[in-house]
DNA sequence: TTGTAAGCGTTATCAG
DNA sequence: CTGATAACGCTTACAA
């Protein structure tokens, strides 16, 4: 392009206020606007903003976009976005998949998108035709630590306090637990199983509850960040009023963790790694990645802090 | 539409595995694909992310999506981003400035795009053409009513822990704890002044100087969430070594300040306000609404909790 | 260098 | 109810 013919270009641009629409761009040739979608439980969770951030950092070395969307563990409304954001022809689909939700379902929404499923596989009531990317935390692996953990302070009587079973990182988890138990030849008592607490209210109710049984846990682990938090304000709480220390693991790592009265001992991961993991992963297959479906698995580390030491 | 055909229609639909192009749809008919944009700092602090939450629920509502961006704070980045979201034809933008961009250059960029500022009014070293609506907090109110708060348990030298003045935000909480200061008739010393500090590590640094002087601080008062951390971390490290107490109020209230050995005293506000007025705004623009520019500032209210009860 | 035409996947309009 | 046609704003190709 001649160079005087440019800047009489650039003089109309400016002069017009014209704007490149980049909808038209793309639908012409063929490929979407380099956006990525992400549907997750709740934006607001630091364990989900962690992961959008990290995959909106990974989309954003590379000129995407990133399209955030929250379900709050809704089926219906996970449908819904996932069928937005396929419509729009976002290049690749980030999922989280909400409790309850049957994914073979989805199969034919998901024709034609590529998908990779973080901190959850896919849930198939009926078999499915397609096998999809998984960027996973190694659950069982991480509760089963902690539980030995408590275990090898002297506890005998643990409490549980879990989300759902429907979820599947509440189910892996709580299989940790039995494993550890198991291995350690101790019975699981089932009344110690709280598993059903979605927020840091619940799990608060439920720690009063298994700490006012007539034959109440010397230990508690409890399976993600919000039960920790409710865990802590029951537990403050009685401690306020004189109760005896009760010793604390908590599945996630959280700010301030440290600081507390009694600094809680946790089962660390690093939660962005699955956005950052999830996204290079969508890359590469966009990039034109054939393997077979991946299924990755991110470690997790018993980080001792106080409340995990706590004797019977 | 017959339901004969309409079955017909379905059913081929189905068989070929039809999917709607809504970037065509949208271009076909003018209006943009139902999206928002966000930029904000970092989608990781939960400052920021209650404010996209907020922001996509508002969006959800409407059936319309958010593209959420983190430009930390480099007006480059910002530039970059708004340039992306405005070719894409977002229908509106939220946009929490970068610290230090010269929102008059993005006038033309932003031509032809609804937008409202957040948390911080656009910064205008040239005269813009335009005026923006933003919704604010009541950063001087706030901070003026934590100083005060000091002031009253007896605390004459108050130290300040806040990010560059640079920061519309910071210069903002810094008058307002000038101007507690000197209602009071006290003398602001500026040695006790830290402005500069942008994230917890900073801030505990800073914290440790500021305790190191010969006439330290009796008490500190945090500018934001970030910083009041990064101070907790320098008085609990000093506390163990047996330090005597120093009063702290925070700007911003944030998770657990309720449960730390001594609980934090704060100046609360809703952030997510910030995104759900700021979008509900929006919305009213792209409905026809011709009010002149609006400047919605949200009130900050005091939550005494222990901390900033210490006496001097 | 400039102009013209076709087509991306929709939707609206207007015959048949 | 079916079918043809044009247009949204852009890119690509080819001709003038």
């Amino acid at each position: 392009v001649g160079a005087a013919t440019a800047a009489r270009v650039h003089e109309t641009i400016a002069a017009l206020g014209f704007r490149r629409n980049d909808l038209a761009r793309s639908l012409r040739h063929g490929r979407s606007s380099a956006t990525l979608g992400l549907v997750i439980g709740d934006l607001a969770n630091p364990f989900y903003s962690a992961i959008a951030r990290a995959a909106e950092q990974v989309a954003g070395e590379r000129g995407y976009l990133l399209i955030t969307a929250s379900c709050e563990e809704d089926p219906g409304r996970e449908r819904e976005l996932v069928s937005n954001l396929t419509s729009r022809r976002v290049d690749g689909l980030l999922l989280v998949p909400a409790t309850g939700a049957d994914h073979a379902d989805l199969d034919a929404e998901l024709a034609g998108t590529r998908v990779v499923f973080l901190d959850r596989p896919p849930a198939h009531r009926a078999a499915s035709q397609r096998r999809y990317d998984v960027v996973l935390l190694d659950n069982v692996g991480g509760a089963r630590r902690g539980t030995e953990h408590l275990v090898a302070q002297g506890h005998r009587r643990i409490g549980l306090i879990g989300d759902t079973p429907a979820l599947f990182t509440a189910a892996e988890r709580v299989a940790g637990y039995r494993a550890a138990l198991a291995a350690a030849g101790l019975e699981v008592d089932e009344r110690l199983l709280r598993l059903g607490p979605h927020d840091d209210a619940a799990a608060e109710a439920a720690t009063h509850e298994l700490l006012s049984l007539p034959d109440p846990p010397s230990a508690l682990l409890t399976l993600n960040n919000r039960l920790s938090v409710g865990a802590l304000r029951a537990l403050a709480a009685r401690r306020a009023d004189g109760a005896r220390g009760v010793a604390l693991v908590g599945f996630d790592d959280f700010e301030l963790a440290d600081l507390l009265p009694l600094a809680v001992t946790v089962i660390r991961h690093d939660s962005a790694e699955l956005g950052r993991r999830g996204a290079e992963l969508l890359f590469a297959r966009l990039a034109g990645d054939q393997r077979p479906p991946q299924r990755i698995v991110l470690p997790t580390e018993l980080v001792e802090r106080g409340s995990g030491e706590v004797a019977p």
